[in-house]
DNA sequence: ATATTTTTTTAGATTTGTCTAAAAATTAAT
DNA sequence: ATTAATTTTTAGACAAATCTAAAAAAATAT
């Protein structure tokens, strides 16, 4: 079965919302696809019919298991494209996102299913997001961002979201390569700096930005 | 500026259909474009507004020269990504074209860009038709398909459009090979078969099929 | 040159996805 | 337990892109 861009957008959208909450509700999904509330409550009853969403007037809403399907697809599409964008046409990191959220809504499952083969099956995307498999299963991944780990825990470096010169620059200062084992002693909410310390050296503060970009293993 | 998806689509049509005649007209585009008259006319009068389209009621239509910037560009986006599809894929060469008809409108420019880089700046797409460059000159190509060549010419093998065993089991058969030269005796119009002389061999008749995917050098 | 046929355009309706304003249901507060 | 505030839904309108049926213009044929 075939959607249009605007009802993926809104699966995508309550697949994500799902992953915090078990249960939906109108205004977050109208804040996250910059809509209003009233063209969500529209939406949701053209998704409920076509038996992508369980769905209670006035109660909230979630994917039913056709739906996340569905959204499964979408995230697979999306992630795999932005892989492919940095990796193939040297996109940065931090640039990809827009372009994949076009690309994912070409959904030919030959084409996926050979760009799937082009790129040797990622197992995660550019940000560490795991990329679900042809039947929808996620791997389990192990690496997570350095802006995700909990406090006092030691990881070590497994690979850097972002290959520009200047962040490298950075991490050259502070003696981070791939292997590096690092202590995460605390983050600080206001900016979410966080210290940590690097084998031998003194202690430091990273920034939330070099944070998210440097992906670990811990565990 | 950025359009839609449909004006895209007539665009791109309008485009193609003034390489056979200068003047295109109302009932030959919504043939092309599967669609009715009334709404090719609805349209026409949209493009014209945003200064795509010449166009004089009842009297036919052309695209503007913006028009035609616009629809180059999506030729270039149209047949990079069939030749990325083809050569990097490994799509067969007719099975491209519906999906590139989706990807050329995601129309970021530095996609394209940088695609034409990783791609190694294609001169011709998988059916040997041009593509224009970020500036919307079009290579000249002497490549051309065989199914397009006059009659009594000869010709010299430069590509074939189709890498499946499939064609090259037939190839073989008929001594065809890159290099080879081939005289061009006759074409049959019943179902667009050609009667061609290979070398020292008898002449003999290939389908429309098989000269679509030879491409061929000539003075 | 007038009638016939073909092509193109208009008029009005429909579908999809959106909006605003107001009503209804739920939740929170006193 | 009412009242107040928030959230969600309805009602009605709108823009884009399409359609059908009918009118208007152009091309063709006698």
């Amino acid at each position: 079965m075939n959607f249009s861009i605007a009802e993926e957008n809104y699966i995508k959208n309550i697949y994500h919302l799902q992953q915090q909450s078990e249960l939906v509700n109108t205004n977050s999904l109208a804040y996250e696809l910059q809509t209003k509330p009233a063209s969500v409550t529209d939406m949701l009853k053209k998704l409920q019919v076509k038996n992508l969403l369980d769905y209670e007037k006035y109660k909230g809403f979630r994917l039913s298991s056709k739906g996340n399907k569905v959204a499964i697809n979408i995230v697979r599409r999306h992630r795999l494209w932005e892989f492919f964008l940095v990796t193939k046409l040297g996109f940065e990191w931090d640039k990809v996102h827009a372009i994949a959220e076009e690309l994912e809504h070409v959904s030919n499952q030959e084409l996926i299913q050979k760009l799937d083969r082009f790129l040797n099956h990622p197992q995660t995307d550019p940000h560490g997001d795991p990329i679900p498999d042809g039947n929808g299963k996620m791997p389990v991944i192990h690496q997570l961002s350095m802006a995700d780990v909990v406090e006092k825990k030691k990881v070590i470096v497994s690979s850097v979201g972002n290959q520009s010169p200047a962040i490298l620059e950075l991490l050259n200062h502070y003696h981070i390569n791939i292997g590096t084992e690092i202590k995460i002693n605390q983050r600080f909410s206001f900016d979410g700096s966080i210290e940590i310390k690097v084998g031998k050296y003194a202690a430091c503060i990273i920034s939330e930005l070099v944070a998210k970009n440097i992906f670990v293993y811990h565990d």
